[in-house]
DNA sequence: TTTCGTGCAAAAGCTTTGCATTAGC
DNA sequence: GCTAATGCAAAGCTTTTGCACGAAA
């Protein structure tokens, strides 16, 4: 991912690699917030600024999908940086993969249907995960 | 759904029945803003706000469905008040329903394998709609 | 040396909230 | 008359943007 990022004009700067190395090392679905916190110990000036900007570098290359939510700060996944599901738990924020579904027919039979050039999708199932339903008495 | 309301304590304000007519009236999937431009000529006094906490209380009684988007202002639609896949244009916003597509078979899957208890989803398309796709030259 | 990236602070934009006034019931 | 709803304005929050300084190449 260095390589693409130079070969496409970009510098490797101390702090996009830094970003690049949190996201390389987790297996959670990690927020702007979080990235910036992580690294605060090692690089105690990097701005969140910086972070977004990186992260907007990193999906604009497609090195990561960027998780949008309306009421929880946005996640990014660089393990599996195109469409797949997403299981998250609305009590604590947790965002899980579930193992990958195949939407391509669906996907062609609504373009069909509707029109649409489609190039994208997202599926997104909500609940309680595993230790929010014991803590909600369930 | 007026009975609805009034059953469960709310109360039925001029406001409130021009909200539901404008809601039951359109087969597109409305904004905030929207729904107040066009209730603006017969109630020019409606302040947003209204409009607002209206649509946050039909959807606490299931009576709308709240599509919410991170670029784009949220949509709600009280034709089909439950989950059901959309198809959403990336150029002009514009939101569509292809036919439903059964998802209980996916999500009873995905329970079993991550231990979540799901109480709902979303399954969204992404692409240009005809219209965009002959003005992009497409 | 040139240009891009960083970091700070301010702006943006939709949605929510506080509060006094008004109006259902 | 008692409460809840309205409407205005202000607050909230994450993300984006502007700009001067610093650093990659």
């Amino acid at each position: 991912m260095t390589r693409n990022l130079k070969d496409h004009g970009y510098r490797l700067t101390p702090q996009r690699l830094a970003i690049l190395k949190v996201l390389a090392h987790t297996d959670r679905h990690l927020s702007v917030e979080e990235i910036h916190q992580q690294l605060h110990p090692d690089y105690p000036t990097m701005s969140l600024a910086t972070v977004y900007k990186t992260l907007a570098v990193l999906k604009r290359e497609g090195a990561v999908l960027e998780l949008e939510f309306h009421d929880l700060r946005n996640r990014y996944d660089s393990a599996k940086p195109y469409p797949h599901p997403h299981v998250i738990c609305t009590a604590c924020g947790m965002v899980m993969d579930p193992e990958d579904y195949d939407l391509r027919e669906l996907t062609n039979r609504i373009a069909r249907e509707t029109g649409f050039a489609i190039t994208s999708h997202r599926l997104d199932f909500y609940g309680l995960c595993p230790a929010c339903r014991k803590a909600s008495g369930g």
